[in-house]
DNA sequence: ACTATCCCGAGTAAATAAGTCAAGATTAGA
DNA sequence: TCTAATCTTGACTTATTTACTCGGGATAGT
């Protein structure tokens, strides 16, 4: 498991945020619903906050809001806001500057295997995401029923 | 990064063991033309051997050699049998058996994000990098020249 | 005023990574 | 037989990171 908490974390949060536009969503209630200790998801949904994909109202029946349409909020850049890089190797976080002249022969591989994780988490947008936790939540109600 | 040094320095270890079919390489001539601790490299090649992809040979002009052609061993089951599980999160490692019911919305993320890792890395095979390898340095000397 | 909420910075316990170090076993070749 | 090269094993170390907890302060609706 190479993906942190904070960034698993962010997502999830980043989910029931957008799930209920228009309305702020406190973080108590997103620390119910997806069980996640309140005082970490206040640290993590800061970071989101400052890097601009949500906006805070203060006080009482204050909460988070999406800053960004869910549309365009995509995988890829909620978790390397929250985790930094998430290339596999250094010689790809450093882009190609390489101390080994390039001459390892595993440098190829470690590029495409950045470029596939680029693919899958750029391609899935938060808007993806909201409507994939509906359907599992609907889902889960049949299976109770 | 997170792929971890043992990883990379064991894919690049076995680029030099299969480099030369035959005649065994020592961990000397491999941790001086990859430029990896001598010490390290015996840990991690001691996990390779145990794992079936090179053969010792003891004593002095010993070393190691591949125990399977090149072309039958992929980067996938390299890197997981010297790293672990490279899955991106607990559930995918857990395979299925998730504590919150699968109603997080990201699960599928995840798994897809797995199954891109498992099709880049499981197909490359040490052929492969070593033909990679060899044409780096061939251009390498080009360069020099 | 009261309470719900966001906001901020410090601290901490456990795990992991990336090695180092020391000593021994095995074998080729002089 | 001796020696040097090599593999083999296991303990140890050091620094960093992760995943939190904790305490208190600021803000705003009722």
């Amino acid at each position: 498991m190479w993906i942190s908490t904070r960034a698993q974390y962010g997502l999830r949060a980043l989910i029931e945020i957008g799930r209920q536009p228009g309305e702020p969503v406190s973080l108590k209630e997103v620390s119910s619903r997806q069980d996640i200790s309140l005082h970490y998801l206040e640290q993590i949904v800061a970071g989101l906050r400052r890097a601009g994909f949500v906006q805070s109202i203060r006080g009482a029946r204050g909460g988070y809001q999406l800053a960004r349409p869910a549309a365009e909020i995509n995988a890829y850049e909620v978790v390397t806001t929250l985790e930094g890089s998430i290339a596999p190797v250094q010689c790809v976080e450093d882009d190609h500057t390489c101390e080994s002249q390039n001459v390892c022969g595993t440098q190829d591989l470690w590029f495409r295997v950045d470029a596939a994780l680029r693919e899958v988490l750029g391609g899935t947008t938060l808007a993806d995401l909201i409507v994939e936790a509906q359907q599992q939540q609907h889902a889960r109600l049949i299976q109770l029923a």
